[in-house]
RNA sequence: GGCCCCAUAGUCCAGUGGUUAGGACGCGGGCCUUUCAAGCCUGAGGCACGGGUUCAAUUCCCGUUGGGGCUACCA
C-alpha cells in the first residue's frame, strides 16, 4: 500500500487551528502508517485573506508538532492555469457550460421560488434562470459569463463511500449547477481542491466533516474529468465548549496551535491529546491514553474514527482552564516523565527566554542539574513551570510568592529570628544532606517549642520562594547549602518587606 | 427553510441483543506528608425522549427532541 497518499490543505488565513492540526495528524498518520507520502498544500487563493505571516504560523506549527511532509508545500495559486484548462476541458466535453444569468438574476430566482413555497430551489440547468435566446443574445454583446457545471440529473443519486461516515447517495437534484469559472475567469474551490487532488493523486482525502456535504460535487467533478474518486474519509468537528465551532476571534488563544507552543506544553503531549479526539486506540480492552508518536503510527486506523463532534472544554477567563483540562493532564504527564534527553532540547529555549540557563548546566553542572529538574518537574505542568516555580532552583534572582509569605512565614513572627539561627546550624553541619538538615530543624523547632511544620513551611517559602514544592529537605540538596543559608539569612528582610 | 450528519456521566473515549455499562480528565471524600495542581485509596455521576422488533433493548428499526455541517461568482 506504498501508494497513499495524503494532504493536509489549509488555507493560510490567520492562525493554526487546533482542528486544522488534528486533521494534519490524522492524514500523517495514515500516510506514515501505510508508507505513503503526506503533502502539504496551502490554499492560499484566497487573495484577500491570505498572508505570509499565516504560511509561517502553519509551517512552523507542522514543524513544532513534528509533522513531516515529503511533498509540499504546493501552493495553490500556482496551479490555477491548471484549474482553468480543466475547465476549458469540461466546457469541450459538455460537463459545463458559459452561464450569462447576473449573481443577482440567480440570487431574484432562488428568493422568488422561496417566497413560492420551494425552499430547496437550484440553479438546474443553462436555462433554468435566463432564456437561452436571451443569454446568446448577451454572449453576442461580450457580455460576462461564468462557467458552471453541468450536473448530471437523469443518472440517479450521486454515490460515494465515506471511510469515516460510511455510504453515502445524494439526490443530484440537491445541488446546484454550481459555478466553476468566476466572471473574471478565475477557478472556485470546489474546482481547485479537485484539480489540486487529482494532480497530487492523492489517495486518501481526509479532512473536517464540514467538507462531507461538498463532496458529491466533488464525486461528480472527478468523473466528468474522467479522473479516479479517491477515498474520502471526513473527519468530527471539535467543537468549542458552548458547541458552536470554534474560533480564535470568538474562543481566545486555545484555539491555536501556537498558543499551545507558547504555554509550554510538549508537541508529543499536544499530539497524544488531539488523536485522542474523535479517535480511538482501544484493542483488548486497551485502557491506556498515553502513546508514543510510534504507537499511534501503528494503531492509528480510519476504521476507529467515530462520527460525532467532540468539544473542547475551557474557559478563556480561568487561568487554571486556559485550555481542555485533561490536554492539560496529558501534558503534565509528558512533562513528568519524558527522558530528560528528550525534554531538554523543549525546555532549554524556555530557560534560555527566561535568562536561565547557564552553559555549566550542559557541563560542571549536569549532574546536579539534571538532578534537579528531576526533583522540581514532579508536579509541573508545563515547561513554563521550570521557568517560574522552578526559578529558585536555577537562580538567586526569584520573586517570593505573596500569599507563600503571608502563609508560611508572617503567620509565625517568630521565624524571623529562627530562620536566621536554622541558617547558622545549617552553616555549621559537617555533613550536608537532607537529612542533617531535617536533624537540625527538629532540634531547633524542639528547643524553641515553634512547630516544625511551621520551621519546615517557612524553610521552604524561605528558600524557594513558594508554598508547595518538594520535600522540603531534599529542597535544600538541590538549592545547595551556600544558598539555603544565605537565604534563611534572608527572611527576616523579606518578612519586613512583606509586613510593611 | 431544504439536504446531510450526529446522540453512552460535566468533558474525551470504550462497550454489549441478557454486563455490577468500563477507562481517562474533572469533581467530592479519605490516607500520607512539612506543603500540593504530587502520590495512594475511595465516592458521586451516564445509555436524550417516545414508539416499535424481540423472551429480552443502552445495543436493531421508526419518529421526536437536541446538537452540528452544508446550502455563495469564500476557502
Amino acid at each position: 500500500m506504498s501508494s497513499s497518499r495524503t494532504r493536509f490543505a489549509p488555507s493560510p488565513t490567520g492562525y493554526f487551528h487546533v482542528g486544522g492540526a488534528r486533521t494534519a495528524l490524522f492524514s500523517w498518520l495514515y500516510a506514515r502508517q501505510h508508507g505513503g507520502t503526506f503533502v502539504l498544500r496551502l490554499e492560499d487563493t484566497d487573495r484577500e485573506r491570505s498572508t505570509q505571516a499565516s504560511i509561517d504560523i502553519i509551517l512552523e506549527g507542522m514543524s513544532w508538532l513534528g509533522l513531516d511532509w515529503d511533498e509540499g508545500p504546493i501552493y495553490q495559486s500556482q496551479n490555477l492555469p491548471d484549474h482553468v484548462a480543466k475547465a476549458a476541458q469540461l466546457l469541450a466535453t459538455g460537463a459545463a457550460y458559459r452561464c450569462y444569468a447576473t449573481p443577482a438574476e440567480s440570487g431574484a430566482a432562488r428568493e422568488a421560488a422561496k417566497a413560492a413555497g420551494n425552499p430547496s430551489w437550484k440553479y438546474t440547468g443553462p436555462d433554468c434562470v435566463i432564456a437561452l435566446d436571451e443569454q446568446a443574445r448577451r454572449a453576442a454583446q461580450g457580455a460576462p459569463s461564468v462557467v458552471r457545471f453541468r450536473v448530471p440529473r437523469s443518472t440517479g443519486p450521486v454515490q460515494f463511500r465515506d471511510l469515516v461516515y460510511g455510504d453515502q447517495a445524494i439526490d443530484p437534484n440537491e445541488l446546484d449547477d454550481f459555478v466553476l469559472l468566476r466572471t473574471d475567469g478565475s477557478p472556485l474551490y470546489m474546482l481547485s481542491v479537485v484539480c489540486d487532488d487529482l494532480l497530487s493523486q492523492i489517495s486518501h482525502v481526509i479532512r473536517g466533516q464540514d467538507h462531507l456535504s461538498n463532496t458529491p460535487k466533488q464525486v461528480l467533478l472527478y468523473q466528468a474529468l474522467g479522473a479516479p474518486v479517491p477515498q474520502f474519509a471526513h473527519l468530527p468537528l471539535i467543537m468549542a465548549a458552548g458547541g458552536e465551532k470554534m474560533s480564535k476571534r470568538k474562543h481566545g488563544d486555545a484555539v491555536s496551535v501556537t498558543t499551545y507552543r507558547d504555554r509550554g506544553v510538549l508537541p508529543a503531549a499536544m499530539v497524544n491529546f488531539i488523536a485522542l479526539l474523535g479517535w480511538s486506540p482501544a484493542s483488548e480492552g486497551e485502557t491506556r491514553e498515553i502513546f508514543t508518536r510510534a504507537e499511534l503510527i501503528e494503531r492509528f486506523n480510519l476504521e476507529r474514527i467515530n462520527r460525532s463532534n467532540a468539544k473542547f472544554t475551557f474557559d478563556q477567563h480561568d487561568a487554571r482552564k486556559w485550555t481542555d483540562p485533561k490536554a492539560q493532564a496529558i501534558n503534565a504527564e509528558y512533562v513528568r516523565t519524558t527522558p530528560l534527553d528528550e525534554l531538554l532540547p523543549h525546555l532549554r529555549p524556555v530557560l534560555l527566554a527566561a535568562g536561565l540557563w547557564q552553559d555549566e548546566f550542559d557541563g560542571a553542572q549536569r549532574d546536579w542539574f539534571r538532578a534537579t529538574l528531576e526533583l522540581i518537574r514532579e508536579r509541573f505542568w508545563t515547561l513554563l513551570d521550570f521557568a517560574d516555580q522552578g526559578r529558585a532552583y536555577l537562580s538567586d534572582e526569584f520573586p517570593y510568592d505573596p500569599k507563600a509569605v503571608q502563609k508560611n512565614l508572617l503567620k509565625e513572627p517568630r521565624l524571623a529570628a529562627l530562620l536566621p539561627q536554622l541558617a547558622d546550624r545549617v552553616a555549621g553541619l559537617t555533613a550536608y544532606s537532607a537529612d542533617t538538615v531535617e536533624e537540625a530543624l527538629r532540634a531547633l523547632a524542639e528547643e524553641s517549642g515553634v512547630g516544625a511544620g511551621a520551621l519546615i513551611n517557612g524553610l521552604r517559602t524561605a528558600v524557594t520562594g513558594q508554598a508547595v514544592g518538594p520535600g522540603a529537605f531534599v529542597l535544600c540538596e538541590a538549592v545547595g547549602r551556600e544558598r539555603v543559608v544565605a537565604r534563611l539569612r534572608g527572611a527576616p528582610a523579606v518578612m519586613a518587606s512583606a509586613g510593611a
